[in-house]
DNA sequence: GTGAAAGCGCTAACAC
DNA sequence: GTGTTAGCGCTTTCAC
């Protein structure tokens, strides 16, 4: 059977208090004690048992991110699949790893009337020491309060918005869109289509005013038949895409909230004939590994998911011994690819 | 503070051994006793805690899934994301959820000569009541060891080959392949060309010899020329299909053995001139979120990675009840999109 | 059918 | 500095 604390403690002679002292690195522990301990660990192949500590401490070891089941279940079904979530993890994932934590994603039914109860029986059965929240439930107010009654510790990710609430890592939308759209604007582009996401997504409103915003910025209107709105999925980009490229005069650049939709943009221009970017430049929103692969590979804004997840981690694990970084701002990068050109 | 057995033993005027019967759903209790627990677990708000249960008992309610780590970190740095991980833990999480388990994905460093010692360590301390484990590591013999002396239930998944060690689902990547190109032959193709994955992925050789045996049954030879291995990326696709439509002469269809090196052939048809599918006829593997938005959309074999993982779970769940339920095997789709069309 | 008591393997308080 | 003791909240064994 596996060795337990009882048994390091026999090996080196001291108490299990002395062992847990030394696997737990706490003060006060004497050089010899604590290398006759070690050598006890290494010999027996120790390994403390989790669900032991975090009964008998404050931790469990485990961070939970939450996401939202209803979207993911659709975005599973459809086949999209979900790069936000894989890239979440990897960036959670090797922050848990390096400090000995565990990530436990959650399936969350947001709209359920039973949510409270449900989350509360999650927080209570798993006790995590940590939660991150991702969009577009980053600011769900019946989430927010079962984890501060619970005392959890949470981030909110992708939030622009200060609630005063628990932690959030987030980036500039708005500018991000902002600088893209400037981007088109120096290319020469003038006439600039925008498909806009859901309103429901704080950040695709953000991404919506950044587009304004650079568009007077600039000295040039925002046409109400300029933007259509779409609702995130390749064939709402198609939709729109079709509308746009079939207004008169024709915009010669179209600004997509997402890549999907950017790529359905592409698809329509295709369909209608219409080169890319010779004929309509096309840009899109995220950098997923679509927009990489697509012909005429994607300008598009790169957000750092997984660098906001890992900061978000780190600032879990660190929260006890840092409160007051409770906020963090991310850097996107602008991806310039062939999709985009000067008018032709 | 959240209520114990204790709490809800002492409302319901029962021992605590009761009302651990009652949540176990253990034979020989009383419907009156069942009646009265359940209301002192209704009106608390009862929910036992995990720790404390798996240290007492025999499961721990956690699966883990264990991913190449240096595969799936250099995905994500190279923005490749991961379509089969989100697929798989969408499979897995529904039926954990379903059950009341908990899904934790652990990046395992295969190639580590610490791999032995930190497997030990991490079933020890996390005492999961099942692994996942996933391709092209299902059947790495030092982890079946480790497995199998702690006594851990695993699935392997995606492993056509029988190794009578552990359970295993996987579908018939061979079958798959070998029907795709009698799709083509069938389409009057006769000059195919195939880009092959790396040799190291059972399920690449699987799909190569697809390939050989539906071409020799139908009176085709396999022309080593028309053969170009890549490595599963877009890159080595673009290469393949540019080494493959420069031989003379061309062949009239390309099947590539993953969508990611199927988009590369397309890339590299694009640069060449020649187009798809008018001027060549292009398939690919897995069905990913990217083969659905592509210009033109690909043909593809849809591998069902939810349906394999939330099959294993279900076998590592109902392990225990029937123990003869040891391999599943799953069906493909053929999908059939715009990329592949009769010969010009 | 039901319950009392003894752990599971740790951490936390407190003594020394 | 180090050890003793008492839980953490359950399941398990074994009486009744």
């Amino acid at each position: 059977m596996a060795a337990t604390i009882y048994d390091v403690a026999a090996l080196a002679g001291v108490s299990i208090k002395s062992v847990s002292r030394v696997l737990n690195r706490e003060p006060n522990v004497s050089a010899a004690l604590q290398a006759k301990v070690q050598a006890a660990v290494v010999s027996l192949d120790y390994q403390p048992n989790l669900s032991a500590r975090s009964l008998a401490g404050a931790s469990s070891y485990l961070i939970a991110a939450f996401v939202d089941a209803d979207l993911t279940l659709e975005h599973w079904r459809s086949g999209r699949g979900n790069d936000y979530l894989s890239r979440l993890q990897f960036g959670a994932l090797e922050e848990c790893r390096k400090a000995g934590y565990h990530l436990l994603v959650e399936l969350v039914d947001y709209g359920a009337p039973s949510l409270e109860a449900r989350l509360v029986a999650l927080l209570r059965s798993l006790r995590p020491d940590g939660v991150l929240l991702t969009p577009p439930n980053a600011d769900d107010p019946t989430v927010l309060d079962v984890l501060e009654r619970t005392g959890t510790p949470f981030v909110r990710l992708g939030a622009e918005r200060d609630l005063g609430r628990g932690m959030r890592v987030f980036m500039d939308d708005r500018q991000a869109a902002a600088d893209m759209t400037a981007h088109l604007i120096g290319l020469g582009h003038r006439r600039i289509g925008f498909v806009s996401g859901p309103d429901a997504y704080p950040a695709s409103r953000a991404r919506r005013e950044g587009y304004d915003q650079a568009l007077q910025a600039h000295g040039l209107v925002a046409e109400p038949d300029l933007v259509v709105e779409g609702d995130f999925t390749f064939a709402s980009g198609r939709r729109a895409g079709e509308a746009l490229l079939t207004t008169d005069p024709r915009p010669s650049a179209i600004f997509a909230s997402n890549d999907d939709m950017a790529l359905g943009v592409l698809n329509a221009a295709a369909s209608l004939g219409v080169s890319a970017p010779g004929g309509v430049s096309v840009c899109g929103f995220d950098d997923t590994p679509s927009a990489m692969f697509s012909t005429p590979p994607l300008t598009t804004v790169r957000q750092p998911v997984a660098e906001m997840a890992a900061a978000a981690t780190r600032m879990l694990l660190e929260a006890a011994r840092d409160p007051d970084r409770t906020v963090e701002k991310i850097d996107y990068i602008l991806v310039e690819r062939a999709s985009t050109q000067p008018p032709g």
